[in-house]
DNA sequence: CATCTGACGACCG
DNA sequence: GCGGTCGCCAGAT
């Protein structure tokens, strides 16, 4: 699987903004969801000067481990996000995807299946 | 091919 | 607000 998508709308991130895996998977239509955006990320080739660190996960959350957790912060720090814990403030840094990175922007709407409730219920 | 795993998110209690 | 669990699917063994 090209993640090549994936990469183009993370570059697309500003500086002193974030998003969240969330985001990208629904930016991007990815089946697996979050999941798969974060798979993604987790094969992001480096030397691609792709800000990785600029994903995040939900609510501002910073999943990514060791030792690039720990670089993440550093690199969210030095462009001005403001970090609370292991946490950043959407409400203010959280930046969404436009939506213009495939070439079939017409977001075709898939059959929706049920949701299977009568399994954790 | 079968099995386990993982930079996540939503839901229930 | 927190913890346990499922769903999703590609990569590695």
């Amino acid at each position: 699987m090209s993640w090549d998508p994936v990469y183009k709308v993370v570059k697309q991130i500003p500086r002193g903004r974030v998003t969240t895996y969330g985001a990208l998977a629904k930016a991007l239509r990815l089946r697996g969801g979050a999941r798969t955006a974060g798979r993604a990320m987790a094969a992001t080739p480096s030397g691609k000067g792709i800000p990785w660190h600029r994903v995040v996960g939900d609510g501002g959350r910073l999943l990514i481990p060791e030792p690039y957790g720990s670089l993440q912060r550093k690199m969210l720090q030095s462009e001005g996000v403001e970090l609370v814990e292991f946490r950043v403030d959407l409400k203010c840094y959280l930046w969404s995807p436009v939506g213009s990175k495939k070439k079939g922007a017409k977001a075709k709407q898939k059959a929706r299946r049920p949701r299977n409730t009568s399994k954790r219920g």
